[in-house]
RNA sequence: GCCCCCAUCGUCUAGCGGCCUAGGACACCGCCCUUUCACGGCGGCGGCACGGGUUCGAAUCCCGUUGGGGGUACCA
């Protein structure tokens, strides 16, 4: 019984007419890795570019790995990021089910087939076996599976089944250079025999990624394979299947493939699931707007033009070609991306950015679930002031916390004491002096700073500097706070002046 | 070992034979603006890995070298 290798045969490919569907299948391992929702934000790009279609698909075969919560945090970050779908999990579409483990009478199915057709077979070695025939033929005995049991002849296999021997499945691999042409890449050619006959299916019988991923593609009419680096060298053994896939009619045509780079860490590592920067909540926690983050991950292997590296999301649908997309590593900068980060926090409107900022303040306790009048008011009055002068949302309610704390509880950090000058104490008590002049009607920004201008630069002739700063640490606790007077207008004139007493009194404990 | 991918400033990139004495962004360093920090503006530093070809002409095409990465599982 000899077992036919698939050729090329005459299997259509996708040409630029066919209406794209691309596909986003992650294993539902641990938190959502930034090159990996890399991945996921091209593949969406792309069906949004062209018109097509995106599909989400989970390959959960690996019962050992696979957890329900990591299936939780994949909805979550797409969900955050504006990342949709157009057939999947929790949607639904016509080749549901689309979550793997609810798949497997399928792919019995099509086992039953290939095995029919004679494009896999039995494989009875055990990976000691094949290491020792390498070893007596003087072959590297790292060389990998020898195709052994290719042409096994019955005598044989009764001989294994009758040793109580479970058969692994094989796929044949044609014995022929195997070229595609990748999409980021270009031609590719795999020499012939560089890559063995390989397991389709375990013992048990169970399916192995390296059947159900093209088997799943070729149902789901998948026309566009674009996927990570990693899975570049397993192109030929799909090719090969699919060719056996199209011959025993489960797929219709060979999809395009293309394979985006490697997203780096520090050194010439790839960005590990270690690295906190691989997590894409680490970013959200730090602050880490959709915008930004999307903009950033987007310029890891792709750009808009020459000289402009700020877009939105709709600019990049508009532009985004897989084929623009370069084959190079990418390293994973963080104060690039926050940079950029920052940009797209300047560009939010006003009242967005003002939303966004809540849940940071309430992660520093500093707001509760909801923000009663005087803390909208607050944040009302802050958002502007500091949505200029940071890149990370989590910055930006860390600095307009001393806002929302009670004026005794005020924390002064101690740096807030240093590079005051001698003259403390007598500029306190000017500035004191000088805001008590302004009654509780017209307590402004612009009157605020008139009578400090007037009382600490005109009259004591100090630096801005020294005499503001002193000021701030009063009022903040701080050497670095949002606007001075404009910050004072929003607690008001009972909280400074309170604020002004009790850093005095503070000065004067420390020396 | 074998197979495959990659190679422009520190980093991300523009460049697809002449427009390049290589452009932008981030970072860094000055200066300006300024109540701190930022933002913004101006300027500076800094790169085609190497060697052969092809061509009138090469960062761009070809080959080799070197360097980096990945694969070579009954993981995905």
């Amino acid at each position: 019984m000899s077992t036919p290798a698939a050729g090329p045969s005459e299997i259509p490919t996708v040409d630029p007419s066919t209406q794209v569907r691309v596909r986003f299948c992650p294993s539902p391992t641990g938190t959502p890795h930034v090159g990996l929702i890399r991945t996921a934000l091209f593949n969406w790009a792309y069906a949004r570019h062209t018109g097509g279609k995106l599909v989400f698909r989970i390959e959960d075969t690996d019962a050992q790995r696979d957890s329900e919560q990591s299936y939780q945090q994949l909805l979550e970050a797409l969900q955050w990021l504006g990342i949709d779908w157009d057939e999947g999990v929790e949607t639904g579409g016509p080749h549901q089910p689309y979550r793997q483990s609810q798949r497997m009478d399928i792919y019995r199915d099509v086992l039953d087939k290939l095995r029919d057709g004679g494009y896999v077979y039995e494989s009875y070695s055990t990976p000691e076996e094949v290491e020792q025939r390498h070893r007596a033929a003087g072959r590297d005995p790292k060389l990998g599976y020898d195709n052994y049991d290719r042409d096994l002849t019955a005598q044989q296999v009764e001989t294994f089944r009758a040793e109580g021997r479970q058969p692994v499945l094989r796929l044949r691999m044609p014995d022929e250079d195997i070229t595609f042409t990748d999409l980021v890449r270009g031609d590719i050619t795999f020499k012939a025999g560089s890559a063995p006959d390989f397991v389709v299916a375990r013992a048990n019988g169970q399916p192995l990624y390296t059947l159900v991923n093209p088997v799943d593609d070729a149902l789901m009419d998948i026309t566009h394979v674009l996927r990570g680096e990693d899975l570049l060298s397993s192109t030929p053994r799909q090719i090969a299947l699919y060719r056996a896939l199209y011959a025993v009619g489960v797929a219709q045509r060979m999809p395009a493939f293309g394979h985006l780079p490697y997203v780096m860490g520090e050194g010439n590592k790839k960005l590990s699931k270690r690295d906190p920067e691989s997590n894409l909540f680490h970013h959200r926690e730090r602050g880490f707007v959709r915008e930004g983050l999307l903009n950033y991950l987007a310029l890891l292997g792709w750009s808009l033009s020459a000289d402009e590296d700020i877009f939105t999301v709709e600019e990049l649908i508009e532009n985004f070609d897989i084929t623009d997309v370069l084959g190079n590593p990418a390293r994973f900068d963080v104060k690039k991306a926050e940079a950029i980060n920052g940009t797209h926090i300047r560009m939010l409107a006003p009242e967005v950015f003002r939303d966004r900022l809540v849940p940071y303040l309430q992660a520093l306790n500093l707001v509760g679930q909801e923000l009663s009048t005087r803390e909208q008011q607050l944040l009302h009055g802050a958002a502007p002031l500091v949505q200029e002068r940071i890149a990370l949302l989590a910055e930006g309610a860390d600095m307009m916390g001393f806002l929302f704390v009670a004026d005794e509880e005020l924390t002064v950090e101690d740096k807030a004491f240093s590079g005051l000058g001698d003259q403390v104490l007598e500029t306190l008590d000017a500035a004191t002096a000088a805001l008590e002049t302004i009654d509780e009607a017209s307590w402004s920004t612009e009157q605020i700073e008139a009578a400090l201008r007037q009382a600490l630069i005109e009259d004591m002739g100090l630096k801005p500097r020294k005499a503001f700063g002193a000021v701030r640490s009063a009022i903040s606790g701080r050497k670095i706070s949002p606007p001075l007077f404009e910050s004072m207008e929003l607690l008001g004139r009972e909280s400074s002046l309170k604020r002004m007493r009790r850093f005095r009194a503070m000065v004067l404990a420390q020396s």
